[in-house]
DNA sequence: AGAAAATATGCAAGCGCTTACATTTCTCCC
DNA sequence: GGGAGAAATGTAAGCGCTTGCATATTTTCT
């Protein structure tokens, strides 16, 4: 009954707040923060006092819905879960982040639905431009996309006849070029690992890589000893352990990513193998555990820094209305380590 | 002047056409999308149906301002660029998306005024609720928090004292009975390789419990081999290489985590020494590259995934009003694996 | 069958901000 | 001093959505 009994709701300060305490109209407030020359040195003085005193901070939603921008930018990744895509992330939003622009992350489990579900929640939240690894994705996310005119750009992948810009790296030319030093140094019996192929189009392509390089050199590809798996060093250890079931079981394999590659240098040593006497094994990716394991492992060496970053500018740009230029191409080279080397006599 | 002139804008469907191809008003619409079990199974399907054909997705800014919460939740972390946070938080976000909540993720580089920027960016974004890494922020930080009265949980320390409550795990406590397994072996020349402890609660939380265990055995903690460097492979390598120089040099090796401890046992390998029977080292958090470095790496195994649910469970409960419990604590233990052995006879 | 209760839908008032346009105030010049 | 034009400020109409309340419509019960 007493009037304390509403309890002192902290209220957050709004524009009108703001215009009160200066004695001005919400519009100069408006105006104070947006276009400060359009306002009187004296007024401004006086509004920017009274928001220091009440701490107002504008809130973003109204902002959004009467400006219809929103200084964000969102990416979806596959999986936060393990490094592949840390790197090139922490280069793209720092890029961001110098130009003003903040980063929302969101990820999708490999998973074409939710990432659909992520897409819409990033462009609900007003992302202004999104990043987007690989081109698999259902039909309807990229209905959405076109419909909203979202800029958006594809990354970890290089096609320049894809609708969509990509900034990234030819990973069939890549595992193609990494197959042809293996088969170069004398296997011919290959094993690959692979990650899982179905929605995703990078594991695809890497994988045709290799076939390609097996037909050049005549070897045929229905004969190559294959493994798909999910994502993990386990799965990979686990992968390698099958492979080495087979008979005769072959002299070299490949690895989709590093992450398996390590688990299945992990499995030889297990084995009882010596990498690369006994067998050889290669990476993709050249994450930081390339280096850690033991033997130091041959990979692919992908740009991920550069990537980033050069996808961030790509976007910033194509949100400032500057005409969509073409897909960005970066080398993915071999870093030659340890792990592999000539076949075992026999 | 041709009335085609007019381009087509691709306007974005909004409420109230998607309420116009269903002939029912916006009221219903919005119910049908927020609290489907309030409406007509039939008229539902109405409803849904226009959506789909028009593809409507909500206006997150005049959602946002209508209705007050997003369900959306913001998580800042030092860094992406590493995998430390990465196996917790996507746990963390798989909880929230199990209950309808979409994660936004930002990375402070462990800089407190970026990270103030960063809280402020996801709040105003809509953000009803976040997750925060350890205790150090500005002042600026917390009283914005407080007059917003976000809810949020410290995760990766536990600190049931702390105004915050925290999901996590006793840094001090769990670096102290590393130390001491250490001592117990019988080293008395102990090296430590700190990440940089200004800004950064859980490294210094750490180098303390080493100090206690230190003094519990009758060590002088001013003896202790210390050396303070970022966060990466090659700077553990560097830290490691600039230990060994001291004489005499320290027989044991504690690293303030994995990534640090991969770079000196790295280091240790150039340099010709042998792990564990040369000098022993030691990580902490188990990552993925303990299991895979060589020898494996004796540390002390983090829970990230719990810690990632349940910080995603508290926050959950906060926001719904649940009144706040108290801070959650896991146990951080050893994983015993090859890298620490009693030290040379010597 | 008729009334009460339960369920489904519509109406309309905002949420906090931006901005086109209208109005007021200042400047300056003849 | 008066008026034109520029500069500063105010007015008010939305932006697209949620939700309390009022109004149908259906179900249930007697």
């Amino acid at each position: 009954m007493a009037p304390s009994d509403t309890q002192p709701e902290p209220t957050v300060p709004t524009l009108e707040d703001v215009a009160k305490a200066a004695s001005v109209s919400t519009a100069t407030v408006s105006r104070c923060l947006n276009s400060p020359e359009r306002v009187s040195e004296k007024t401004r003085t006086k509004v920017m006092e009274a928001v220091r005193k009440l701490g107002y901070a504008p809130n973003f939603g109204a902002q959004a819905l009467a400006a219809k921008r929103t200084n964000t930018f969102g990416a979806i990744i596959p999986t936060m879960d393990n490094a592949i895509f840390a790197r090139g992330l922490q280069a793209f939003q720092e890029e961001l982040h110098r130009n003003g622009v903040t980063l929302l992350v969101a990820s999708s489990s490999y998973d074409p639905q939710l990432e659909e579900d992520q897409i819409r929640a990033l462009v609900a939240r007003g992302a202004d431009a999104l990043l987007l690894i690989g081109h698999e994705r259902t039909a309807q996310s990229y209905a959405f996309l076109e419909q909203r005119q979202i800029p958006c750009v594809v990354a970890w992948v290089y096609t320049p006849d894809a609708p969509r810009i990509s900034v990234g790296f030819d990973n069939r030319q890549a595992m193609k070029s990494m197959a042809a030093e293996v088969i170069g140094l004398g296997h011919r019996r290959l094993g690959y690992i692979s990650a899982n192929r179905g929605d995703n189009d990078r594991a695809r392509e890497r994988f045709m890589g290799l076939c390609d390089a097996m037909r050049e050199a005549g070897l045929e590809p229905s004969e190559l000893h294959l493994r798909e798996t999910p994502y993990s060093i386990a799965d990979g250890a686990a992968a390698f352990a099958d492979l080495m079931e087979d008979s005769p079981r072959p002299t070299a394999v490949l690895c989709g990513n590093d992450v398996l590659a390590a688990g299945a240098l992990q499995q030889a040593r297990k084995l009882g193998l010596s990498v690369p006497r006994d067998v050889s094994v290669t990476g993709f990716d050249d994450l930081d555990i390339a280096e850690i394991v033991t033997p130091p492992l041959t990979t692919v060496h992908v740009p991920h820094r550069d990537m980033g970053r050069l996808a961030a500018k790509a976007l910033l740009d194509m949100r400032n209305g500057t005409p969509p230029q073409a897909s960005i191409h970066l080398d993915a080279t071999i870093r030659w380590r340890e792990t592999l080397a000539a076949p075992p006599e026999n």
